[in-house]
RNA sequence: GCUCAAGUGGCGGAAUUGGUAGACGCGCUGGAUUCAAAAUCCAGUUUCUUCGGAAGUGUGGGUUCGAUUCCCACCUUGAGUACCA
């Protein structure tokens, strides 16, 4: 009986399916544990080898944790929304929904080969209605919330409404926009109803509000910071510009300081903590407001070095700060204007780029020093970004290098407030070196002691006070697209209405064309049925919008990252109509034990996903107020690309050992056309494309064609795709399964290399032919001997440690070695390859459980028990030799096999009291750690 | 510039209380089997060597009886981030 993997995997597959081998109940009295992938937005491509490298080690684990008796949740779902389905039907006018669900068909069924252990009952979509009436939803709740910074909670809208009612917005110390009035309570109740409204939109935690976004023309939509890669969208590439919109944002930035320090309390990785620390980018200081002299206003800046106010000699604002138009003076406004022009031309890109040029502009204008009264000047300059802080900076060239290089460009004086220092050459930036001088009250005392003092007396003149700033910025919510979830929003009076829970969801209407309208407004300002009739209840068409009961809706929809952003908590309960996820579901599953996907999500999903958890568990909906206990960041599998070499304007092509001073142009050919010693397949290569048929190759010495190879990310483009299909049909998906993970450490990026399957594909053979012979199965009953124990119990106990550690790579080799050593034994003995499959059924499910089945097995293989590991039969004899080193001895122990732990543990504790004894000095505590050579150092 | 990670054969990579460096696999070499090929099996494969050995984990130092492993400095590569006040 040969190996046939494609009978044994469908068959298994099929078994699965039926038995609902895999499906996880929400109750139970084994300990729970939830393993999760990112999951996948289902792109037209399909899979390729590197997609699953991630599924399958989460299947690894889920398939482990099941043998080790937990009660395991392993869901898989799709990404739906998205702009690939959108551009498509841009162009076919086919609907994304269509495009969509052939996608995940697709998907579906390349995943299915691979045998995942998913339970597919709990499947979610984010683009399905019954799954974006809760995103809509939880929209809702961030509406109707706002943030208390006193307890460091969201809180219900209503409970604010009641606090201004009797106190006013004095008190109340809570997360708004800068530029909201105070009031008091008897104000308030004066209001109408929609400057109440507008008030309150400054503390929701969504709202709606003019602010300035990133713009990209070319897909003609707003981009969120993360989307957007040095100054290009992230996707397509496209340039971006700032541009004043109104837009629904998210104020994430009430949560900016619980998003840092929660960072200690979860497992993930400590770059991808970092890149989060980075992102939020917390900065310690002091608000500074400087007045200006002979005008009616004060320019705030933030420093995070107030101790240096005695140095500043002059200020600088961003050329787009709101002040500058004001200050200017009659004299230097031509200038000023030139340079705003010039500075607003360059992109950002080119303003990122070229970081060496110092310009900058003087006003005219002159702030007060708030201690000296002095006369400062105030420049505009690039290098204050209007983005960060308050968009403008007091300037201590003695003491910042970017002002030191501004004030030696303009000739600004240069004052040293730093005592013993040498400043003729660049700023003194170490602040912990020196101590501070001609500062009048702040001479002599530190940085420390001296920016606590400043901070005091600026908060006695009121004209600062400390303050911790964040680089994150609320998110932008809106995209103007059709292919995302609706706002559940409609408008009276220009003011936004949310829609009752009871009537979600709002599905996104039918529109002829996917594209922005000629006014400019996103593709559902194309639907015809889109008003809201507030009396029916229910999505109208629009002709019957007459602002009394019938409105108009909104016509945005939400970001890609809204349905990623709590799904992991619909997992544990998918089909519920009532509730998100029930608390009963909620108070079984909890959180997400360990989570398995790309770190390229660091800032964007990962950042957003931790903010929705926090709000929902603060206002009651979620147990844990961080949502995945450990997470992993597998690594890509990049693709070998293949070049061959065309002289320059020819149809020439030379075989890449034979160039020699021509000008060439490498193209790449499809991978599958090139073999392992890097040889084109010429015939194939002619006919791949109508313009190499009467190309002419200039060959290798050996008659062959050589091609350049390069290490790239796999991509369509690049024609280095290698599709799980084609593996599966000539190895299998055991061999595929095996084979991801023996390419390397999980966490790594490595090239994909065909050639190397063959390796253990023909351990998958070796394993079958070790059990099953021309007759039938060999297993017997036969006693295991030492040897075969040993080998049993070392592989136990180095896959186990292996799995627990992730490093899935070393397992595989470790049963490549427990096969080779027990085919050497001609073990055939029952007693050790049944513990041997069920270890290795995690990595190779299909020919396990068809072994398991052989042996007369009438259950899968994937309820069985982790085999327990044995130390007694690891113990290993080593050679026995006292070694004399300047008068110091090292013994290494030789014992029998047969000792227990608590045995080996007295004998080398006697050993050590000897040795101790002779060399005078006190025993040390003895640990026996299985497997380790014991020493002993006298 | 800053932060983080990593440097081991022809290649992917093993080696964690500091204890025989190169496990396992690919590739390569030789052999068996075959009319032949594929497949399979066996042996070899870090480098140098006067065949006794010697050197060797990016470079230079240090700690240690002993260092791929720990410490310091440097070099290289990759990733992230960037005029963040």
């Amino acid at each position: 009986m040969t190996y046939n993997f494609k009978e044994i995997e469908a068959k298994w597959q099929k078994y699965w399916e039926q038995n609902h081998t895999f499906k996880a109940e929400s109750s139970s009295d084994k300990p729970k544990y939830y393993v999760l992938d990112m999951f996948p937005y289902p792109s037209g491509a399909g899979l390729h080898v590197g997609h699953p490298l991630g599924y399958i080690a989460s299947d690894i684990y889920a398939r482990y944790k099941r043998h080790k008796g937990f009660n395991v949740l392993h869901p898989q779902g799709y990404d739906s929304f998205g702009l690939p389905a959108e551009q498509y039907a841009i162009q076919t006018g086919q609907h994304p929904a269509i495009t969509t669900e052939e996608n995940i068909k697709t998907y579906r069924r390349q995943l299915d080969q691979i045998g995942f252990s998913f339970d597919w009952s709990r499947e979610v979509r984010t683009s399905s209605p019954d799954y974006y009436k809760w995103t809509q939803w939880i929209f809702i709740q961030l509406f109707d919330s706002w943030y208390d910074n006193t307890i460091d909670k969201a809180l219900p809208i209503s409970e604010l409404v009641a606090l201004f009612s009797k106190e006013g917005n004095e008190t109340i110390d809570a997360v708004c926009d800068d530029d909201t009035p105070s009031f008091t309570a008897t104000e308030w109740t004066a209001f109408s109803e929609k400057e109440q409204q507008k008030i309150l939109l400054n503390y929701r935690l969504t709202y709606l509000a003019k602010t300035e976004v990133n713009w990209c023309p070319e897909l003609g939509t707003v981009l969120a910071n993360d989307e957007i890669i040095n100054g290009v969208s992230e996707r397509g590439g496209f340039p971006v510009v700032r541009k004043k919109m109104t837009q629904w944002s998210m104020r994430i930035s009430a949560y900016a300081d619980r998003l840092l320090t929660d960072l200690e309390k979860i497992d993930w990785t400590d770059a991808l903590k970092e890149s989060q620390r980075n992102w939020i980018g917390k900065s310690v200081g002091a608000a500074v407001r400087f007045n200006v002299v002979d005008f009616e206003a004060k320019i705030e800046v933030f420093t995070t070095r107030p101790d240096t106010i005695f140095g500043v000699s002059f200020m600088t604002l961003a050329p787009e700060h709101e002040l500058v138009q004001a200050i200017t003076t009659e004299a230097q406004k031509a200038a000023v204007d030139d340079y705003i022009l010039a500075t607003s031309k360059r992109s950002e890109r080119e303003r990122m780029a070229d970081v060496k040029t110092i310009s900058g502009v003087f006003t005219g204008a002159y702030a007060e020093h708030p201690f000296t009264k002095k006369p400062i000047p105030i420049w505009i300059g690039d290098y204050v970004l209007a983005g960060y802080g308050t968009g403008a900076v007091m300037a201590v060239p003695c003491g910042d290098q970017r002002d030191y290089d501004f004030a030696k460009q303009f000739g600004i004086p240069i004052p040293n407030i730093f005592h013993d220092t040498d400043i003729s050459e660049e700023a003194f930036t170490d602040k912990a070196k020196t101590k501070i001088a001609n500062s009048e009250f702040l001479d002599g005392l530190d940085f420390k002691s001296a920016t606590k003092r400043v901070v005091e007396a600026l908060e006695e003149i009121k004209q600062g006070e400390g303050k911790i700033n964040y680089r994150l910025r609320d998110a932008v919510f809106s995209r103007q697209r059709y292919w995302g979830e609706p706002f559940p929003v409609y408008y009276i009076d220009g003011m936004p209405q949310m829609i009752d829970k009871k009537n979600l969801p709002i599905s996104l209407p039918e529109v002829e064309k996917y594209l922005p309208t000629e006014e400019g407004e996103p593709p559902l300002g194309r639907a015809e049925v889109w008003a809201w009739d507030t009396q029916k209840n229910k999505v109208v068409h629009n002709s019957k919008i007459d602002h009394k009961t019938v409105f108009p809706l909104e016509l945005n929809t939400m970001p890609g990252w809204a349905g990623s952003s709590w799904y992991f908590n619909r997992y544990m309960d998918p089909h519920n109509a009532d509730e998100f996820v029930s608390q009963a579901a909620l108070n079984y599953w909890q959180e997400v034990d360990l989570y398995i996907g790309g770190s390229e999500h660091a800032t964007g999903h990962l950042l957003y996903a931790r903010f929705w958890q926090k709000f929902l568990f603060d206002r009651g909906y979620l147990p844990k107020d961080e949502f995945a206990k450990k997470l992993i960041n597998q690594g890509m599998i990049l693709g070998t690309s293949a070049f061959v070499a065309r002289i320059e304007g020819s149809n020439t092509f030379v075989s890449n050992d034979k160039i020699n001073n021509e000008n060439i142009q490498y193209i790449h050919a499809d991978v599958s056309f090139v073999n392992a010693s890097d040889e084109l397949n010429i015939e194939a290569f002619k006919s791949w494309r109508k313009e190499f048929s009467t190309a002419e190759f200039k060959l290798s010495d050996d008659g062959s064609f050589k091609v350049k190879r390069e290490v790239e990310k796999m991509s369509k483009s690049k024609y280095n795709v290698v599709n799980p299909d084609e593996i599966c049909e000539i190895y299998g998906a055991d061999a595929l399964r095996l084979y991801e993970m023996f390419l390397g450490p999980l966490e790594q990026y490595k090239p994909w290399n065909t050639a190397g399957i063959t390796g253990v594909s023909s351990f998958l053979k070796k394993l079958w032919k070790l059990y099953v012979g021309d007759s039938g199965l060999k297993a017997d009953d036969t006693t295991a001997t030492k040897e075969n124990l040993k080998t049993l119990h070392k592989t136990i106990k180095k896959v186990t440690e292996d799995i627990e550690q992730f490093s899935f790579n070393t397992s595989v080799s470790n049963f490549m070695i427990a096969v080779n050593e027990l085919s050497a034994q001609k073990c055939t003995s029952r007693e050790i390859l049944e513990p041997l499959l069920i270890l290795i059924s995690p990595y190779a499910p299909h020919i396990a459980e068809e072994l398991w089945a052989k042996l007369g097995y009438e259950s899968s293989i994937s309820t069985a028990n982790f085999p327990i590991f044995e130390p007694k039969y690891l113990v290993e004899s080593s050679k026995n030799y006292p070694i004399s080193f300047n008068g110091k001895m090292r013994f290494t122990l030789e014992l029998p096999m047969d000792l227990s732990k608590e045995e080996i543990e007295e004998t080398v504790l006697a050993h050590e009291k000897t040795v101790a004894q002779l060399a005078g000095r006190t025993p040390k505590k003895v640990i026996v750690v299985p497997g380790k050579i014991v020493n002993i150092v006298g």
